[in-house]
DNA sequence: TTTCTACATTTGGTCAACCAAAAATTGGTC
DNA sequence: GACCAATTTTTGGTTGACCAAATGTAGAAA
């Protein structure tokens, strides 16, 4: 931002005319693709593959740090809760910043790709989707519990009265296997789905992938499933998911 | 944080003597265990259960929310951050924050979770890794290019020299393990382990898991998937893999 | 010389004020 | 009445300043 204003400050000088701003702005706006945040992350790694910065230590301090990138100090902290986000450190109020326990090597690799964990295709997210999926199923024939049974119930009931309602209920959908997975006792597992859920809708959002002939066949592929998460047959349960799923990824490599 | 102040502020006033600050501070420790943002994402929350805040609905500017929770923007900001870190929100510049596509009932579970995403346990975690780390293998089994391979080498060679040399490498370890999932060429299965890998590490930090009668094993292992994977054998990696995680696995069980 | 206390400095936490872009409003014109 | 332009207001973005806790330091007492 302050490069972009600099940048802009600077051409206007030089040209000494009164030219739109639009038009410049829109010439610049492809280099300021990397966000300040980003920027900062960027070169704290550069810290620390220099050698500068070890495992263990104690990064400088949020004032020293805005100094040397010539930036305001809301910026580092937002970059530094972003990397504790990801564990790369660990903060302690009125104590500083520290880099985690990672070595050097690992470190590098994972902040470079912390920067690019945006950009997903669909395809991976199904696969990575129907990953998770199975496995949660079959951990949720093995453990649920009573009580999951009557949540799992519960949130089918949802499901179906809302497509009933209203032709579509992605939400419901999605929250009906996010149950599965609380069955499955696995936080982990769930914490991961959470992760990708959202990414999921807006695919779905996109695509547009809900088309009415499937919907009573879903409708009877999620009652199966809970059949089985009901009988605990662990194998049973795995086909019935790998089926249900099938279809999505089916559509997705075809849109593709 | 205001909400402490005025009590502290309140006792101090009622009770009209000189106590020492400490006590008190520490008396009231356990109920700040809710931090300012996680506070404010639970009150977002009761405005989108009670009905006041729909999916699509612009959320009230940062000042009013700020105002309303009597908290500073601050913490408005970093609690919508978060609350779009996970895709539940999407903020505009100069524009404002709009509720993301979701429907309410998945909303609901979404944030409730948000706030106990921290909280893991090792069993779990373990469990997840080993599923990813699985499917990562047969995917690079699947899919590896050349240069895979020999990213994959260095790795493997970069692990067995830091081990030799210290007697320990576990980042090496895990980086190796990246390698493969990168050459699985499935970016969300990829950022998913990158999202687990700090977990990982910090538990085998608090359990000093590595011991050295099993170092030469575990070298072997390595080298013996990455052969499989260069052989493009899917049945024999997988079998591979889930050999070399037996170890890890029994272990985390062992000592739980 | 050692240790403890009081003070000064540094730290992240918190906040209020300012900025530019976007929206809303107003006033005028056709 | 409808539309357009200028202006005001509102919005998130950004900054610097202030706060209390933690840390470092210096000096006095033992």
């Amino acid at each position: 931002m302050v490069n972009q204003k600099l940048v802009n400050q600077f051409l206007v000088d030089q040209i000494e005319h009164k030219i739109t701003p639009l038009y410049m702005l829109e010439n610049f706006s492809e280099i300021k693709v990397e966000t300040p945040v980003d920027k900062i992350i960027r070169q704290i790694r550069s810290l620390i593959t220099s050698g500068q910065l070890n495992a263990g230590d104690k990064l400088p301090s949020e004032r020293q740090l805005a100094e040397k990138f010539a930036i305001g100090r809301s910026y580092v902290r937002d970059a530094i809760r972003k990397l504790e986000f990801y564990g790369i450190v660990k903060t302690m109020p009125q104590s500083g910043t520290v880099v985690a326990g990672l070595g050097i090597t690992a470190l590098e690799g994972l902040i470079t790709d912390v920067l690019e964990i945006e950009d997903t295709d669909f395809a991976s997210l199904v696969e990575t989707r129907v990953l998770l999926e199975i496995k949660s199923a079959m951990l949720a024939a093995e453990r649920r519990s009573s009580d999951d049974i009557i949540s799992l119930e519960k949130a089918l009931t949802a499901y179906e009265t809302k497509l009933a309602q209203d032709g579509q209920a992605v939400e419901e959908d999605l929250l009906f296997h996010l149950k599965i997975a609380e069955a499955g006792k696995n936080k982990v597992l769930k914490s991961l789905m959470l992760i990708i859920i959202p990414d999921i809708i807006k695919s779905y959002a996109t695509l547009k992938v809900c088309n009415s002939d499937t919907v009573s066949k879903t409708i009877d592929e999620h009652r199966q499933i809970l059949d089985y998460i009901i009988q605990q047959d662990t194998e049973a349960v795995q086909k019935a998911m790998q089926l249900h799923l099938q279809d999505v990824l089916g559509f997705s490599r075809k849109s593709i």
